[in-house]
DNA sequence: TATTATCCTACCATTTTAGTAGTATTAATA
DNA sequence: TATTAATACTACTAAAATGGTAGGATAATA
């Protein structure tokens, strides 16, 4: 249902999450701790930064950093650029059906864009920690 | 985002929701009345009698029909059945980043199939009087 | 049995997705 | 200021998905 670029850009935004407050981290070292391409990893990370979800410090000892705490994203943000598909225009014109059908897929893309509008990344912190915690049983 | 399978399949079934009770209509009409590639809306049709969305009579004469009043059709059944994205398999397991990501895509997953078995195609037919009678003020 | 219509298999072109490569640009730091 | 470490950009490629086509097999009816 998900591109790889959500999965890839949900992790990026994941580990920066875990970094001390006006640190920044290479998407190298992202990269290789998360095992994702690196160059596709970069592409993903410029599209967060235009789309103001990261910071960015270029040069030496450079890197991303939230722009903004994981309950102030919303998942509709990452969707529009990570996933490009929910911007593509849905045809309301044409014949009686054509008309009919787009507007009602219309509709139900709005009601879709609600609900991701709804979903801030705080859950996904929040499903992150569940994880971290059943390994501890394990200690 | 929504395919063209999408779009045509839903206008097959509001064409087919104007058929007197009994009667089958062929595809090769509707693809005519609608514009659509006839070997197309084929495969799309087989796939909806499939679904058990819609009834076949083969041979001369023959054709498809309704299976059920259009209020008992959920746009989650058609989703299913022509859009593929939604059941292909998440994976909620390796490291813990994507397993977090996982359950956190998969829950959104879930609530969108809930929003979608909210839809019936009653509402795509309401669209469809609309547009009916909107023509009517010209007359 | 001739006709009409669905059904099935295979194919093809275009677009999207995922990933790679190389290089230009920027900024810290030695 | 030269070096180095990092992002940014452009172009390319392989594989998969999407949209569409062709031909014939199958089934039912008239």
């Amino acid at each position: 249902m998900f591109p790889k670029k959500m999965h890839y850009g949900l992790r990026l935004l994941l580990t920066l999450s875990g970094l001390a407050e006006g640190n920044y981290l290479g998407v190298a070292e992202v990269a290789e701790r998360e095992n994702i391409s690196l160059k596709f990893l970069e592409a993903i990370a410029v599209a967060l930064r235009k789309g103001h979800i990261v910071n960015v410090r270029r040069g030496a000892g450079g890197g991303y950093q939230l722009a903004k705490p994981l309950k102030e994203i919303s998942l509709y943000e990452i969707v529009l650029l990570l996933d490009e598909k929910l911007d593509k225009t849905i045809a309301t014109d044409g014949s009686n059906t054509e008309k009919a059908v787009g507007r009602f897929l219309l509709s139900v893309r709005n009601d879709y864009g609600r609900l991701l509008r709804r979903v801030t990344l705080e859950k996904l912190h929040n499903y992150f920690t569940e994880e971290n915690e059943s390994i501890m049983y394990y200690i």
